[in-house]
DNA sequence: GTGGTCTAGACCACT
DNA sequence: GTGGTCTAGACCACG
């Protein structure tokens, strides 16, 4: 699996959105193990403490929970992680607005910055 | 003037961004005056210190200088100013298309998105 | 046999205390030979190395004793398993009596919401 | 100010609930700020780690907020400290209760054990 | 082996 | 000085 974490954002908030995308997508099924905390932290390159706290995360917003002594899984409701993933892009796009707004563009010049984009 | 900070983000790079725009877009012209650290630090409601910082970040852009015992005075290149303006655009951009992009969106999907946002 | 297992506590201490009374109570008597091992583990749907610990545990407190390619035998001394329920439900009260106070509560209130206690 | 932490139950959930009292019984104010993440953690004789990880756990639930820089405060909504103690108690109670009932007290044998309790 | 918790200590951005 | 994030490493309970 790859990872692509970008280093100048924090990495915990990396590692929700990432996972969340992959559960809300089925690449992580309901009832499915993930890779163990310790797994996790080798493959993206981080502390194992990150991943515990990015995993407490997702508990905390209903996606997975944890048995003790054997691991992570993933919860039963796919349509949280589905919720989660629209909060994610919604509360992404509202700031890209908000920030583009207040810096003078209207909806359509971002429209329009936006689709001659090419980077 | 309205300042509408974000509470969620920094101080710092808000009071730059909106300063920015402010001189690229005319609203401060060049050679003119800018409100002193305090006053503008009450406007805005946040520390005379952020400010004062906020101020030294534009002057190392070259957007602004000061004059002891005077005041802080915008520059008379107004390209530099737009040209900040411009960075910062195409920075968050950036950053918000490489984060759609890392969520699996695709170019067309976000001009989609983007297209029927109304919030 | 009904284990009404909390999956949000650990499995051995609740095993152990319910086998303790399980015990106490005469249900298994003096001499009686326990369930084996892996059947108590498919019964309870647990891992059989924690039903080894419990009885592990179990045997410590003098409660019960193995005979090699046999099983598990209750003890033949009733007292030690009264005795064993009642430090179990000693430290429990002890327990919430503590953390109640901590809160606030005081021994009078503390009864008083016992008593309406209907969940 | 005293803290009383118990060495056999893990920290953070007994600051959790400690501040939690703070803040609904009005020791801790609405809009009032708490002692700085580093005092408290020497104050309680704990890692500063620990208290951060705490008042992110008391973020979650409403009851506080943190402004960079400068502190953690009180929320505004006294009701969901409210609450959050509410919920506390009830858990508590919920959790010994079932664990009484498991070991075949009635109601009344608990409610009468409680009565007598005198440690 | 697993998760859960904690300490220690570092660096950063912000006030 | 403050909070925010992260690494490193330890110990425990559980399976």
């Amino acid at each position: 699996m790859k990872w692509n974490l970008d280093k100048k954002r924090p990495v915990c908030p990396q590692l929700c959105e990432i996972l969340s995308v992959k559960i809300a997508s089925g690449y992580f099924k309901p009832g499915e193990r993930l890779p163990s905390v310790r797994e996790l932290a080798v493959q993206a390159g981080v502390n194992p403490n990150t991943v515990q706290k990015t995993f407490e995360q997702l508990d905390a917003k209903g996606l997975i929970f944890s048995v003790r002594g054997s691991g992570w899984y993933v919860n039963d409701n796919p349509q949280e992680a589905k919720d989660a993933v629209k909060s994610i892009v919604e509360s992404k796009t509202a700031e890209y607005f908000g920030e583009m707004k207040k810096m003078g563009f209207t909806k359509e010049e971002i429209i329009e910055y936006v689709k001659e984009w090419n980077k």
